[in-house]
DNA sequence: ATGAAAGCGCTAACAA
DNA sequence: TTGTTAGCGCTTTCAT
């Protein structure tokens, strides 16, 4: 028996290679007989898949050991590992000096090892990406993410609607004077959340208010300017603006909700967990890191085919404990 | 240039090959420009290690997703695969229909994907590991596991000492009348509990009183009899079974510690978190997990060196919350 | 100091 | 229906 017909057995082509059943039988048991595995590396370096899905976070930390943001998505990606039949390759080797990850070190690319991956953080630097990218590497990011003249695939909350739709909830109880508090700095997410909360204002036809301002900067004196503005709702883009809002309410004896409606358009960033609860827009991360590896094991299974990679996951709409209508005027 | 002037670059043998420092660089220079990367399944067919570490679990669910007994293992794991530089291979495709996973299903073995693996999980088949230990694949469990006829390699918490140290503690309290209650059933952890139990009472020279009994069948009735023998202190296998307990203790209008010191050599199996706080032998589940990748990729690293391969890793004491000095006699 | 060549275990096209 | 063979990309020994 040659190893050709062997070959044939292990990958099932007995039947388009015509192996007879009496021979196929004969392998299977000296297969077991002998205990024989195939050697995935061989086989790889014919240009067979691997079944192996690589995880790369750029946070120093792997989501395994947190409880915060990004355990919620590889959880997400394990179980849907598990449905699609692959294996998951962590990429814990990849840290650097600065406690940062890399994707390219020095020419040794650990991403090879596995068939495609799902990539996970908040990264400033996009080159990287583009590189891969232009590489021809398959992967889906978590979260969107726009690479200039590259045209990546990712899976990501839809903060855009969730914004929105925020909007509409406050207008619904009455409120007219809208604002938006949330980080300066640019990125993806953020932007996405301003971007649908102007789509909110202009929809409902109330005068957005974007007040940009950085969490430390938040004090009871920036409080009292945003309120000079008249707003009586106020959208912020994590809890944790939420917690510092209630903390300048406090100070200036104004009760939430009843002088001031706040939604939150997303919950920790990492640390612990907040003590107060808030109307606040529910993430999917779960679902998305399921659809991540769903995407990736469809661009893996047919990499030519054009099809719809870039998807937004619906957001769970915010409770109502600290929305209410907004007082009467002073 | 050869492909053996680059290989040799490339695996930082330039010295030891005597490239000229010049060819060196220009060899440096266009991996860069050309982004050349090895390709890590021809390397490894070549025999070379490929700085991966699998990770098996016989539980269904990965431990990713649970907050639980696993959990704290695997951030271990990944800790000390950070410091190792070596990428972590988890086995989610290994599901059976069953829900268990295999090591070996129908001949291929995923396992040689990586070097060597971490494995978890409360099994009672040994064959596999038997089968695996002459195969001359290098893993380590987690865990004290027995194979027959195989000399395995584990790492895991010290039960025997810790559960010695609990009865040396209540004795230490003046309990002479100290019973063990735990799970009937065979398995390697407990019998180390149970074994350090009587090795306990042999030191203080009283004598020991196993009481075997599934969870489900701890009643109040069960209780009375267990009362009957004079017991004073109890040294319980989980933190499941004090609850049973307290129960049983609150039916019979006795209350803990005062009239009943209890001490739990476990905590959770799995499941939520238990509603009271029991003196409660602390697990290193973290170090152990840590340890295991250490001794793992020692084995790795010298494969025919003869070494320490079976660690256990001291737990932390109990607290005094539910230990007291035992009541008058009655 | 560099190049030539064998071979790791496998798959797939082709030959018999 | 089965066997032969080339070659995937790399490392390493030996020759130059």
């Amino acid at each position: 028996v040659s190893r050709a017909v062997v070959s044939a057995v292990i990958n099932d082509r007995a039947r388009t290679q015509r192996i007879s059943a009496e021979t196929e039988q004969r392998v299977r048991a000296s297969v077991r007989q002998l205990g024989y595995v195939v050697n995935l590396a061989a086989r790889s370096l014919k240009g067979k898949r691997k079944r192996i899905l690589g995880v790369h976070t750029f946070e120093s930390v792997f989501p395994i050991a947190r409880r915060d943001f990004y355990h919620e998505f590889l959880t997400g990606i394990e179980e849907q590992a598990v449905v699609e039949g692959h294996d998951l390759l962590l990429f814990t080797s990849a840290e650097g000096s600065d406690g940062r990850r890399k994707l390219y070190s020095d020419g040794s690319n650990r991403l090879n090892a596995a068939d495609g991956a799902v990539l996970l953080g908040v990264t400033e630097d996009h080159s990287d990406l583009f590189q891969l990218s232009q590489d021809g590497y398959p992967f889906v990011y978590i979260g969107r993410r726009d690479v200039h003249g590259a045209d990546i695939a990712w899976v990501g909350p839809d903060y855009a609607t969730a914004s929105q739709d925020a909007v509409a909830r406050l207008v619904a109880h009455g409120h007219r004077r809208i604002a938006y508090v949330g980080y300066p700095q640019h990125q993806e997410a953020r932007a996405d959340r301003e971007t649908g909360y102007r789509t909110g204002c202009r929809i409902a036809g109330i005068p957005p208010l974007a007040l940009l301002v950085n969490l430390e900067d938040l004090s009871p004196e920036w409080f009292d300017l945003a309120l000079a503005t008249g707003v009586t709702a106020l959208i912020v883009e994590l809890e944790s603006f939420a917690n510092r809002i209630a903390e300048c309410a406090g100070a200036r004896h104004l009760s939430i909700p009843a002088d001031l409606s706040v939604v939150a358009l997303g919950d920790i960033e990492s640390g612990p967990a907040t003590d107060r609860k808030w109307s606040c827009v529910g993430l999917p991360r779960r679902t998305v890191g399921r659809q991540a590896v769903s995407l990736l094991v469809t661009m893996l299974d047919a990499p030519d085919v054009p099809r719809e990679h870039q998807i937004r996951v619906p957001c769970t709409p915010p409770d109502e404990s600290t929305i209410a209508s907004p007082a009467a005027a002073p």
